[in-house]
DNA sequence: TTCACATATCGCCATATGCCGATATGATAA
DNA sequence: TTATCATATCGGCATATGGCGATATGTGAA
C-alpha cells in the first residue's frame, strides 16, 4: 500500500507529471527541466526527489550534471503500466505542449565534451 | 491534465484506495463502508465525494441508502486500466485484508426488503 | 587551492488535506 | 406530521504539500 500511495502522490502534481512526460521524450538534467518548467531550482530538485523515491525515475551523473530518466527497470510492472497509460492520457495539456515545443532548443553544454 | 490530477489525488489516500478495492468486490452503502473503515461517517462521505468527482465511482439510491459502486462506464478507458491495475497492486495491505475478511459479515438491513 | 557551475538540502510561508463533531438534508416508519 | 435512520455538508484543527530564497554539497576549470 505504501508504495502505491507514494506513486499516486508523486503523480498528483501537474509539474511532476510534466517532468515525467518530458523525460519520456528525452532524458534531461535538472537545469534543463528548470528552464522548461520555469520553476526555482530548489523546487525542481524537490519534485525530482519525490518522483525518484516513488521509483519512477533513475538518475546518473555526467560531470557536474545529474541526468534524470524515466525508470526502465522491469521490477515494477505496475509502474510501467501506469507510465505507459500516462503517454496517451495527458498529451493535450497546453503547458506540456508548449514545453514539448521548446524541448529541442533547450540543451546543456556538456563541460566534459566542450574542452576541444 | 486536470482530470488526471483529480484521479491521482483521489487515489493518494490509503482509506480511499481501500474503499475502491472493497467496492471492486461488492457494491456497498456508506454505513457499511463506515463500519469497515472505522472512520467517522462524515469522513467516509467526504472520501466518497472525492472518488466520485474523479469519475471512479457511481452511486444509486435504495431507499434511505446510497449504494456506491466502481464506475463501469467505458467512456474513460484510462480509468479502467488504472482500476484493473489496482486489483493486483495493493492486495497485500493488512488493513485491506482484514476488511475483506469482515466484508461478508457486514450488511445493511434493507428497509424496502424487510417489510414482510 | 580557489572559483564557478550544477545540484541538493534547509527554513519559511501560504494553501491543501484528512480527520472529527455538529448540523442540515433526504427518505422511510409510526 | 413527527420521529428516526442514512447521508451530506459545515467549521475547526493538525499535518502535509508546493512554492521560494538562502545555503550546503559535489564537480570540473583555472
Amino acid at each position: 500500500m505504501k508504495e502505491f500511495i507514494r506513486v499516486m502522490k508523486a503523480m498528483s502534481d501537474p509539474n511532476r507529471v510534466r517532468i515525467v512526460k518530458l523525460l519520456q521524450l528525452k532524458e534531461l538534467c535538472v537545469c534543463e527541466l528548470q528552464e522548461l518548467l520555469g520553476l526555482a531550482q530548489s523546487t525542481v530538485s524537490k519534485h525530482l526527489k519525490v518522483l525518484d523515491e516513488a521509483g519512477l525515475l533513475s538518475n546518473s551523473r555526467d560531470g557536474a550534471w545529474v541526468i534524470y530518466a524515466v525508470t526502465k527497470s522491469e521490477d515494477s510492472a505496475h509502474i510501467n503500466v501506469l507510465l505507459q497509460e500516462l503517454r496517451g492520457w495527458v498529451d493535450d495539456d497546453p503547458v506540456y505542449v508548449a514545453m514539448k515545443r521548446r524541448l529541442p532548443f533547450v540543451d546543456r553544454v556538456r563541460i566534459s565534451a566542450s574542452c576541444g
